[in-house]
DNA sequence: TTCCGACAGTGGGGTCGCAAT
DNA sequence: ATTGCGACCCCACTATCGGAA
């Protein structure tokens, strides 16, 4: 199969917005694709590589070279260039990877090497991925579209359930099942904006502690374990603690779904970011654990003694994870019934003040929806707000190109000046998209094509979650998932927040803003 | 007809590891 | 030794479509 016909279904894709005809369009090139062609041509379409990640970036797909006249390039030879190129590897590694993008794009067509380096850069934009690809082969394979997802999260990936789907049709998807050893999609949370909300939302639910730390699917067969990351990735090697607690458990054929953290010597959680540098860390492993031992803590269970357990409700699934997992091995809970909203506000204040990031409320009756944001899991977080100063914005890109997108924030110093604490281009809408872009243009003072700095003149006011420790900016911190909630057109730059109060909110000290180094864990960490 | 769930898009900061400088 | 880049961790929010109410 050429890549011409599915870099313009791509294209054609892209160009219309109802759903329901990218679906039409991606099944019909389904139809058409060879038994050989499935496992490359779905994944291309969904806009990923079945390679994965191949070690090249933006910066090996500048300066493209001239297109090809004709169209000539298989999916096969494609593919078979993305696997040299995942194999490459030691010395010289990064010309070698440049020379095969090369040699790959001359031979495409203008058409084929947009497809390509969209393709590449993970920024296809056609408005289809997983999702929209599920439901395109339920309809190619007269499958149920509950049953295709369902499959997908069970292997982990829409690749296999694709192949086997169009060679053998429908019947196959009861071939996946939830197997010890191979990691399932976890199922995720939605947001709310209060306990009281997200109780009243679910009716009888468990409130339970949301910890900061890395989200772990723990398998054990047997002897073996093995523990992977949010997407799948395996991180066994890196945390022989949770492998030694799994080994530790009275069964042996059982999977959990939990998060590790890290706690200091009085038992509060250390910063997100140490732990996050711990469970990176594939180096000298032993050591990296003397220096952050990480605790696994758990809140669901998908599977024991070899049974999946993945359709019960919560409240069976926790009766399952009560029976194998002791308590200081799972996360901490109230289970509220019928609207009580006093007891699940006082859980989630006691959880904040044992240093924790907030809650999640779950729906007791809810299945594990793996691979979905499900209503059923709501997260509730405490939220700081600021009003800084807006010193420059970026110009956006896709949908927001020609539009000021990109803000950097300033906290105001006493001297009058501007101390850059982040960026966020979060919270706006295109009308306020459209409005800050005028009003930025009004005041810039520069332009690089890039970045326009403006007078600092413009307060905005930016939800955070809260402070972390940074080398990038001059303060030593910046805001955590800053977002934009209104731009405060009633106030002046003078009236903006100052660095000593952001500092002094989150016990770092006032003053000057060279003080905020803490030297390590030895300070209060940010909330 | 209106409401709302699910999805895609638009990017944020940090950290590690590797290759290039 | 330092710098740049890519891969992965954490993540919020809005616009849109299309089925449910």
């Amino acid at each position: 199969m050429l890549l011409a016909p599915l870099a313009h279904v791509s294209r054609e894709v892209a160009g219309v917005s109802a759903r329901s005809r990218k679906i039409s369009l991606l099944a019909g090139l389904f139809r058409t694709a060879g038994p050989d062609d499935v496992p490359v041509v779905i994944p291309y379409l969904a806009g990923r590589l079945p390679q994965g990640r191949i070690g090249v970036g933006w910066n090996a797909l500048k300066d493209p070279p001239p297109p090809a006249g004709r169209a000539t390039l298989t999916v096969h030879r494609v593919d078979d260039t993305f696997t040299a190129l995942a194999a490459v590897a030691g010395p010289g590694a990064q010309g070698e990877r440049r020379r095969l993008v090369r040699e790959l794009l001359g031979a495409a067509t203008e058409e084929e090497q947009r497809f390509l380096v969209g393709l590449i850069s993970g920024e296809i934009r056609q408005g289809a991925l997983d999702a929209v690809a599920v439901e395109a082969l339920a309809e190619t394979s007269g499958a149920r579209p509950d049953a295709v997802r369902r499959a997908v999260m069970l292997a982990g990936s829409l690749a296999p359930v694709a192949r086997r789907l169009l060679a053998a049709g429908p019947p196959v998807l009861d071939e996946f099942l939830l197997t010890v050893g191979r990691p399932v999609l976890p199922m995720l949370a939605q947001s709310a904006a209060g306990v009281a909300e997200a109780v009243e939302r679910l009716g009888e639910c468990a409130v339970e502690e949301k910890l900061d730390g890395i989200r772990v699917q723990v398998h054990r067969d047997g002897a073996a374990v093995r523990i992977f990351t949010r997407t799948l990735d395996e991180i066994t090697d890196r945390l022989p603690e949770v492998t030694a607690v799994a080994l530790g458990l009275a069964g042996d054929g059982f999977v959990l779904d939990g998060e590790v953290i890290a706690l200091d010597a009085a038992g509060r959680p250390r910063p997100f970011q140490e732990v996050a540098g711990r469970v990176g860390s594939r180096g000298d492993v032993p050591s990296a654990a003397r220096a952050v031992p990480l605790s696994p803590v758990f809140f669901d269970i998908l599977a024991a003694d070899g049974e999946e357990l993945l359709d019960l409700p919560l409240a069976d699934r926790h009766t399952a994870l009560a029976r194998l997992v002791p308590e200081p091995l799972r996360v901490r809970r109230i289970v509220v019934a019928g609207g009580s909203g006093p007891d699940a506000e006082a859980f989630f204040r006691a959880t904040l003040d044992r240093g924790h990031e907030g809650v999640v409320v779950k729906a007791l009756d809810a299945p594990y929806s793996a691979g979905r944001r499900g209503a059923g899991w709501l997260k509730v977080k405490p939220v700081h707000t600021l009003d800084l100063v807006v010193l420059a914005a970026e110009w956006g890109h896709g949908r927001r190109t020609g539009r000021l997108s990109n803000l950097h924030l300033g906290a105001r110093r006493e001297d009058g000046s501007f101390v850059m604490l982040g960026k966020t281009f979060k919270g706006l809408t295109d009308a306020t998209l459209e409005w800050q872009t005028g009003r930025l243009r009004e005041l810039a003072v520069r332009d690089d094509g890039f970045t326009v700095t403006v007078r600092p003149e413009l307060v905005v006011e930016i939800a955070y979650d809260g402070l972390q420790r940074s080398s990038r900016y001059p303060a030593g911190v910046t805001l955590r998932f800053a977002r934009v909630l209104r731009y405060r057109t009633d106030k002046r730059a003078a009236e903006a927040d100052t660095i000593g109060t952001v500092l002094a909110a989150h016990g770092r000290g006032g003053g000057s803003e060279d003080s905020g180094q803490d030297g390590g864990s030895s300070g209060p960490g940010a909330e």
